[in-house]
RNA sequence: CGGGGCGUAGCGCAGCCCGGUUAGCGCGUCUGCUUUGGGAGCAGAAGGUCGCCGGUUCGAAUCCGGCCGCCCCGACCA
């Protein structure tokens, strides 16, 4: 009996471990907070990758490689960024290794002190604005549209699996402007880019607005984000954009001449999404049997299993196996045929139920002699019998008709944990009761939401752009309300 | 950084309180036969510096001291 997972109604936290074990996604490393992703984990991760690359080309961007050492002087350069960031940074202060005299192990070489430490990325801003202050001289220069697939370190001191790792794998858009419109317009298009990935790809309904200053990025001007909602009731972040203004560009003196010949600063914006979407996508769609992952995005659409008892039957099943394989293939259906002798079927079903491919075909002499398979689907665990004609036709809308599904599933999730209270009162019961996003009245000010914050461990995910209605009074101040803000505990 | 848990075969664990033969069990692995439509059965086999260092003892996985590591919960967190 291969990896039992605990149900999510015992133990949601222990719930999600399993699942990443049981889909083989991911594995502990030798060193504390890291992480080893698995090729199922990482085959995923290359899908979100391919998706959100195109969109950003088709926006305009070219992607570029920046390194991973930063000089430390680097970070202090803007006040606010180096606040955010330097209690995280992984600091290397030596070139080299040796042996210790004393007692024979390795030790970092005494003679090797660098003269100047080196940053381990946690993200790129600062070397960036650094490269981008010699690059830009006039308008003709800008803009500047570059995004880097990279890894970086922050070193956290509590981590989970795909949610917060002390490495993790995510891309950065950083780009110069010329006019705050432009990157104003920059930043909110980036946005939108990511709501269609998160919606269209990931079957993941979300939330967009804007950051309140206490959660916006350490050196924004403003953060654009997209908050979803997780089945245990907690609201994760999946994706950010920020406009910076001018601040990098005034740190690292970026300047441009504009058409009038005056010296400007230049407008910046970044954003990024990280492999931490993954874990939003576990948390959103699988359930006790194991990963549920959607069409568009799982490395394996289809799971072939043939059956069969002897060498006659065998063949028989291969080639009928063989011949739909090519058939689904050619619709462009990403196809994984499992012929291996070594397992037996009950234990292949387990496996892909487990790894959350979306939907199987089991294939054996009685559907050779009907001109049958098998067919069942993830999302609902339905299995039914279909005829080989138009069977790759079928396959190809019923992956369709899945994406749809968890879509529908999640938003319908969502709607139904999601509360609109006007008092402090219903916001606790609320909050207690199911969980969820709570729609509620601020009057802007953080001395509100740091108390609501510290009695609840509530926070303002997003100040929603839909503001068409702002009624009512703070929860807490009771001052006229001068947002409708959205409230949840967060990961 | 605080609280808790764990460290014994590839993985999961028992044994430790109460020291004493060749340190067990399940899963997995290997061989053979039978099997194959929901995680197969039988028979046999391989596989161990009991996290590390020191101490007590005739004798330590077990008792004592120290250290290291990992996981979970909390605090913290663009």
């Amino acid at each position: 009996m291969a990896d039992a997972i605990t149900p999510r109604s015992e133990d949601y936290s222990q719930w999600y471990l399993d699942v990443v074990k049981a889909g083989k996604l991911a594995d502990y490393s030798p060193v504390r907070g890291c992480m080893i992703i698995r090729p199922n984990g990482y085959g995923l991760w290359e899908h979100m990758r391919e998706a959100l690359d195109q969109m950003f080309k088709d926006t305009g961007h070219e992607n570029a490689y920046f390194p991973l050492f930063i000089p430390e002087s680097f970070l202090g350069k803007e006040a606010q960024h180096v606040e955010g960031f330097a209690k995280e940074c992984a600091v290397v202060t030596h070139s080299r290794l040796t042996v210790d005299p004393d007692d024979g192990t390795l030790m970092a070489d005494p003679e090797s002190r660098l003269d100047e430490n080196l940053v381990v990325r946690p993200t790129s801003e600062t070397i960036i604005w650094d490269t981008y202050s010699r690059w830009i001289q006039s308008w003709r220069d800008l803009p500047i549209l570059i995004n880097q697939w990279a890894n970086v370190v922050r070193w956290e001191m509590r981590t989970r699996m795909f949610l917060r790792t002390m490495e993790f794998l995510w891309q950065e858009g950083h780009t110069a402007h010329a006019t705050q419109e432009e990157a104003v317009a920059e930043a909110e298009q980036m946005l939108q880019v990511y709501t269609t990935f998160a919606e269209d790809y990931m079957a993941l309904p979300v939330v967009q607005g804007t950051k309140t200053a206490s959660e916006r990025f350490a050196g924004a001007v403003e953060t654009y984000c997209i908050e979803a909602l997780m089945q245990d009731g907690k609201a994760l972040q999946a994706g950010t954009s920020h406009f910076l203004g001018q601040n990098f560009a005034k740190a690292f003196d970026c300047t441009f001449q504009n058409k009038n010949n005056e010296l400007e600063h230049v407008w910046a914006t970044s954003w990024g999404v990280s492999t931490r979407l993954i874990g939003a996508l576990i948390m959103t769609h699988s359930d006790d049997q194991g990963l549920v992952l959607p069409p568009r995005l799982a490395p394996t659409q289809v799971a072939i299993v043939p059956i069969f008892r002897n060498d006659e039957e065998q063949a028989a099943v291969m080639a009928v196996v063989d011949r739909i394989q090519r058939e689904l293939e050619a619709k462009d259906i990403r196809v994984k045929v499992d012929a291996r002798e070594s397992q037996r079927p009950g234990w292949k079903f387990a496996e892909y139920e487990a790894q959350g491919v979306p939907t199987r075909l089991a294939i054996g002499p009685r559907d050779v002699k009907n001109d049958n398979a098998e067919l069942a689907r993830r999302d609902t665990k339905e299995k039914t019998i279909v005829p080989q004609e138009g069977l790759a036709e079928r396959i190809v809308a019923l992956l369709d008709e899945i994406q749809q599904h968890l879509y529908d599933r999640a938003f319908a999730y969502r709607e139904e944990h999601t509360t609109e209270v006007q008092d402090y009162d219903a916001f606790k019961e609320a909050l207690n009761d199911k969980g969820g996003f709570i729609v509620a009245p601020w009057d802007g000010t953080e001395a509100s939401e740091a108390q609501i914050k510290d009695e609840t461990k509530a926070t303002i995910r997003c100040i929603p752009f839909d503001q068409s209605d702002v009624s009512g009074t703070d929860l807490v101040s009771g001052n006229p309300a001068t947002h409708r803000v959205l409230f949840a505990k967060a990961y």
